[in-house]
DNA sequence: CCCGCCTTAAACATGA
DNA sequence: CTCATGTTTAAGGCGG
């Protein structure tokens, strides 16, 4: 899995930053950089993979990731989001899922996705460009990325429905009540879980690369360039950081494994109960080992995250990955008024056609957010505030920790040459 | 063995 | 009535 980086517009991948994405996946595939990608392109060399340090020091597209890395982290305002997560295959690419994923020894196509359910699901919710998606859509999108699907039995629609109405990490939104636009409720992803579905994602078995860097080195370059700093701060920097542990698995950037950013924290599934909502979750400050959660306030089917339970406490601007992704999500196992008071739409929303409106200016993320930014919530303005200094301190830790990187694959690639060098006169 | 996560199946309700 | 959607329950596999 390569880095979470940010997230497609467009599932058919075809926006120029799912090029860029798909050049990301061949990197994946290959190894190494393929030469004739275009200028705006991110170049890389993976760590780990045989014949991969030739280009170890050319980590422009890591650089240029890191806005996308950002804007990942920091909801729906800004570009359209890439995810090489989801939308590596790109077009020209035979579809089969997130492929960079995959270990080399990846399975064929027709074989199960090592993927949950609610880990499919949320990649096509992400993918999507409302972050919302029909439960068909849905469907759409699994079939379109794993074509096992196409083959296997039709249980696995029931389970997808299953998972959804299940996972607390998804919240039905009901559909604009004045329009008819097919049957059904949208789905999004909790912008709460989200932490924990990548977290989730990221902990999905893939080949994981070489590396020396320690842990301990990163940790102490992560307090040195205030990472650290971000990380307790906001959910989003700590989704940064999971990003860029993933990166760290995925090969991008070296290391013996992930950060300790990740918690056993084990979660305690109720079905019975109604799904509530881990804004609940409280955390004590100061020690990120003393997380304290509730275990009747979460039943949730994903991995958990240390990370988002601890931001979740300790932002002050919100504690959701986005100022612009609060939501407000019709809770499960409560059927809702049509008039919008718990509901995720509102009076305003009625002309909102999510068939007709595939772009999130006026769909319902952003229409969500128009509408609570009224709520109860601080000033939209102070949050955008807030939200933009995060997203300085995110770039500034990313570009902290790329440039790390770019010392390690160094020093990596210098290693490499000495040690070929030494061998070929060891030879003669 | 227990527990939690996850999948699968199935029954049922609702609405288009 | 059919089909899609959504909820709920149950059972079983698997791994820690």
């Amino acid at each position: 899995m390569g880095p979470v980086i940010g997230m497609t517009s467009d599932k058919t991948a075809e926006t120029p930053g799912a090029e860029k994405v798909a050049a990301l996946s061949q990197i994946y595939k290959m190894g190494s950089l393929p030469e004739a990608v275009d200028a705006a392109r991110p170049k890389a060399t993976l760590v780990g993979n045989e014949s991969a340090d030739d280009e170890l020091t050319n980590l422009n597209w890591l650089h240029e990731s890191t806005n996308l890395l950002t804007n990942f982290s920091l909801g729906s305002e800004g570009p359209p989001m890439v995810s090489p997560l989801y939308d590596i295959e790109g077009d020209d690419v035979p579809s089969f899922g997130p492929s960079c994923y995959q270990s080399p020894e990846q399975k064929s196509a027709t074989s199960k996705p090592p993927y949950s359910f609610s880990l499919l699901i949320y990649m096509a919710i992400e993918h999507s460009p409302n972050k919302c998606l029909p439960v068909k859509e849905i469907y759409s999108w699994i079939l379109d990325h794993f074509p096992y699907f196409a083959t296997a039995p039709t249980g696995w629609k029931n389970s997808v429905r299953h998972n959804l109405s299940l996972n607390k990490c998804f919240q039905k939104v009901e559909r604009s009540h004045g329009k008819v636009n097919g049957k059904g409720s949208l789905w999004c992803v909790d912008p709460e879980y989200k932490p924990n579905l990548m977290q989730a994602l990221k902990k999905q078995p893939f080949s994981s690369s070489l590396g020396s860097l320690s842990p301990h080195y990163l940790s102490s370059v992560f307090k040195q360039n205030q990472v650290r700093t971000l990380k307790e701060s906001d959910i989003d920097a700590a989704a940064a950081m999971m990003l860029l542990n993933t990166s760290i698995e995925q090969g991008i950037l070296e290391c013996e494994k992930p950060l300790p950013l990740k918690t056993s924290l084990q979660r305690k599934r109720n079905y019975g109960n109604a799904f509530n909502h881990p804004s609940a979750i409280r955390l004590q400050e100061s020690d990120s080992s003393t997380t304290s959660i509730d275990p009747k306030e979460d039943h949730n089917y994903s991995a958990s995250s240390m990370a988002a339970q601890r931001c979740a406490s300790r932002s002050s601007v919100s504690s959701l990955s986005s100022v612009d992704e609060v939501y407000e999500f019709i809770p499960k196992s409560s059927h809702v008024g049509s008039d919008g008071s718990e509901g995720f739409h509102s009076e305003e929303d009625t002309d909102v056609d999510y068939e007709d409106d595939p772009l999130g200016d006026s769909g319902y993320a952003s229409q969500a957010c128009a509408d609570t930014s009224q709520k109860g919530q601080p000033g939209k303005k102070i949050r955008k505030q807030s939200c933009q200094e995060i997203d300085e301190e995110l770039k500034e830790a990313a570009g902290s920790l790329l440039h790390l990187a770019g010392i390690r694959t160094c020093l990596g690639s210098l290693i490499s040459t000495a040690k070929t060098q030494s061998q070929k006169q060891r030879k003669k």
